[in-house]
DNA sequence: ATGCACCTTGTAGTAACTACAAGGTCAAGC
DNA sequence: GCTTGACCTTGTAGTTACTACAAGGTGCAT
């Protein structure tokens, strides 16, 4: 598949595919005999989960390290391990937040359709003591 | 509170909360004699929120406009339903998407502590088919 | 009176795009 | 065979959301 019909199917923009090629995120295709970057399956799974990554709040960097995960198979399980436990925890905090934060949207549409406007408490779901 | 404490507090850059006080999602605190900003509980959790909302993925258009459904609390119930309802779905769609990645960094941490690496399926996890 | 945290304005750098221009190639349809 | 549209390249510049630093000044504690 060419980079236009690739980009339509993952809703990232062609320029963006380049610049992902050009930063080495996103390996460079092979490429047609009229040097149109051929894609596959695969790249575009690649690329919509960059997107997604990128979606909930992962830098690029995060997003390196995640895909490095995926591609060296044959990379140490102490390695792994490791990388893997410290998104894991990032992933829960996550989760965490916007569990609160679907709490409070949830309770203020309830009390909407009470026709009781009540008050908002969206800071407070999200708003805990910061850690360092 | 003075602005080096807040930052220390929420982890947020000093020059940062400046920035955030010319774009106008954190009102201009009362000054002490000294002109120095003085901060308090309420702006403390408001910028903890915007620190956290910003993890998660939101532009500061959608900060901004979680925060006017805070802020605006003599709006129309209508109003505020459509809001929250659109949120809502956000908040849904990522909270998806990071518990298929944690079940899969989970799933890999549980085979390294078998000391068997097995493969890695991070990014099947995170790219399912896109919406437009 | 020295030092540190704060104040201001202003400029410039970074990350992750996004847009557009200039000039060229390729393939399908009239 | 020629136009049209999607692609190719390189390059520059704009956007968002910061982040850093400079210059020059104030407040306050030791």
């Amino acid at each position: 598949m060419r980079i236009g019909q690739l980009a339509r199917i993952t809703g990232v923009k062609s320029e963006t595919i380049r610049f992902y090629e050009r930063e080495g995120i996103l390996a460079a295709p092979p490429r047609t005999r009229a040097n149109y970057r051929d894609y596959g399956p695969a790249e575009e799974a690649r690329l919509n989960f960059i997107r997604r990554a990128r979606d909930l709040g992962f830098s690029m960097a995060r997003i390196r390290e995640l895909l490095d995960l995926s591609d060296d198979a044959d990379r140490s399980c102490a390695g792994i391990d490791a990388l893997a436990r410290s998104h894991l925890g990032e992933v829960e905090r996550k989760i965490s937040s916007l569990e609160a934060l679907r709490t409070e949207l949830g309770r203020m549409i309830a009390a909407c359709e009470q026709d009781t406007v009540g008050d908002c408490r969206i800071i407070d779901a999200l708003a805990g003591t910061a850690e360092p």
